[in-house]
RNA sequence: GGAGGGAUAGGAUAAUUGGUAAUCCACCGGUCUUGAAAACCGGCGCCUUCGGGCUUGAGGGUUCGAGUCCCUCUCCCUCCGCCA
């Protein structure tokens, strides 16, 4: 949620953030709105004022058992006036939050501007993509062919967009969720989460879900249930409503977590494997800073997420999303994009974001460390997506006689195997 | 799912037929002190257009006025049933 208050003194600024983002948002409306609010609110409050002061000066004649009757009429008009007036603050405040609900963050001015992926711009490289003397299988043909991904059964038992992982493959992704959990946990600082999977509406509000993408959700029937798309809600919203001691600062949580997406509108896009699946499982960083800490927490933040590539030997690069590709709540997103030889491309497997004071506002997160609380700042960022984790390995190590050796980081998680072999 | 009990500030506890949230502990600042403790004084929830306004789990209602009366909902606890 933007500061109503930037908007009020400054529509020009966020105008052309907006533009930017290719967002079309009748600000003038908004603004309207809020003039209306502010003054009908401040009538309110100048009545509600008097009558408590005639309140106190009814209870005293009462108790001294003196008349009251001219007082009590004319607080009837005035209590009628402050419920008109209450019932019209109510229904403008709740044009107005539908109105800036809506609005997404602005975009740092360090992004590159552009309409959509073409203008993101590399940040840097990992790693070589490994040359093979052989045509390399993606991880469908790999996975099925050793008999450990099994795309037909899952479609028959869900539908389309699921995934059977058999023996190895299932060891391999609960080992890797063990390694990222480990890492992030031991060697960068962060404490293990484990949320509950399913939220309710609120928390979806909090971190910019609802009410702009519910297409991109399942909700549970006859119940105010969602599932998660991402564990980046339930953890953000362990410190909803909350003032934070400044000394707890930063706070770090990671969580392991399945995510599921509806994957509306994707038709037709990587419908193959396990790119895109409604069901997921993934391991993510969470964060909670002073405001003036969050750009060194980002970037320290896709370090904690390059890391687990560099342990895995798994080549990648890092690219700043441009203005248009940026998502609704972030303000700067690095995506990291590891390399597929089954694609001969890079492809996502991190978005590490900061969300300034966005999912704050929304979520009612502050902290104190003078007189008046300030909104904290949240970032996440996937440490990282397990599943194509998993298929990158898969991919990366695959050899001539369709065997798969285990990087060495993840052999002591999956009790000493070195290679994953047909009826391993 | 059924029955009963509960929710007041960080914690703990009060509030006449309804009269406008009191007190203790903890915490912060000040006085005093070499320093600290004790004692004393002041703070000790949020918003603000600095006039004030709001705050007793949430939301409505009655009333000039609601912690208190009425309705709906949420969460917690106990017991029964079911269940991993």
């Amino acid at each position: 949620m933007i500061d109503i208050k930037v908007l009020r003194e400054n529509p020009a600024a966020i105008r052309e953030a907006l533009e930017k983002r290719h967002t079309a948002v009748d600000l003038d409306a908004i603004l309207e709105v809020d003039a209306q609010r502010r003054k009908a609110l401040y009538e309110m409050e100048q009545l509600r004022a008097e009558q408590n002061r005639t309140s106190g000066e009814i209870a005293k004649r009462k108790r001294a058992g003196e008349d009251a009757a001219d007082l009590l009429a004319a607080m009837k008009d005035v209590s009628d006036r402050i419920k008109g007036l209450d019932d019209l603050v109510r229904e403008v405040d709740l044009r107005l939050q539908e109105q800036i609900l809506v609005i997404p963050n602005l975009p740092d001015a360090t992004l590159p501007t552009g309409k959509d992926s073409a203008a993101n711009r590399l940040e840097r490289q990992w790693g070589t993509p490994p040359a093979f003397d052989f045509e390399p299988k993606d991880h469908v043909a790999l996975g099925e062919a050793l008999g450990i991904l099994d795309f037909e059964r899952a479609a028959k038992i869900a539908g389309a967009r699921f995934c059977v992982s058999r023996g190895p493959a299932a060891q391999l992704e609960r080992a890797l969720i063990n390694f990222m959990l480990d890492t992030h946990t031991r060697e960068h600082g962060y404490t293990e989460i484990l949320p509950p999977f399913l939220v309710n509406s609120d928390s979806m509000r909090g971190t910019g879900q609802l009410p702009k993408f519910v297409a991109d959700l399942f909700k549970l029937e006859n119940t105010d249930f969602w599932l998660i798309p991402t564990a980046e809600v339930p953890v953000t919203n362990i410190h909803r409503d909350e003032i934070l001691d400044d000394a707890l600062l930063p706070i770090l949580y990671c969580a392991y977590s399945p995510c599921f997406r509806s994957e509306a509108g994707s038709y037709g896009k990587d419908t193959r494997g396990m790119i895109r699946q409604h069901q997921f499982n993934k391991v993510e960083m969470v964060k909670f800073t002073r405001p003036e800490e969050s750009w060194d927490e980002l970037e320290k933040l896709t370090q904690n997420a390059e890391r687990i590539l560099q342990k895995l030997g798994l080549a990648y690069q890092v690219v700043t999303l441009s203005t248009g590709d940026l998502g609704f709540s972030a303000a700067k997103t690095y995506d990291i994009e590891v390399w597929l030889p089954g694609q001969q491309a890079y492809r996502e497997i991190s978005s590490c974001s900061n969300f300034t004071d966005f999912q704050a506002r929304r979520a009612n997160i502050r902290f104190k460390r003078g007189k008046k609380p300030e909104f904290v700042h949240t970032l996440n960022g996937s440490g990282l997506a397990v599943g194509r984790t998993a298929l990158a390995i898969l991919e990366n190590y695959q050899q001539a006689d369709g065997s798969v050796v285990v990087p060495e980081a993840l052999r002591p998680y999956m009790g000493g195997r070195e290679r994953i072999e047909v009826n391993s």
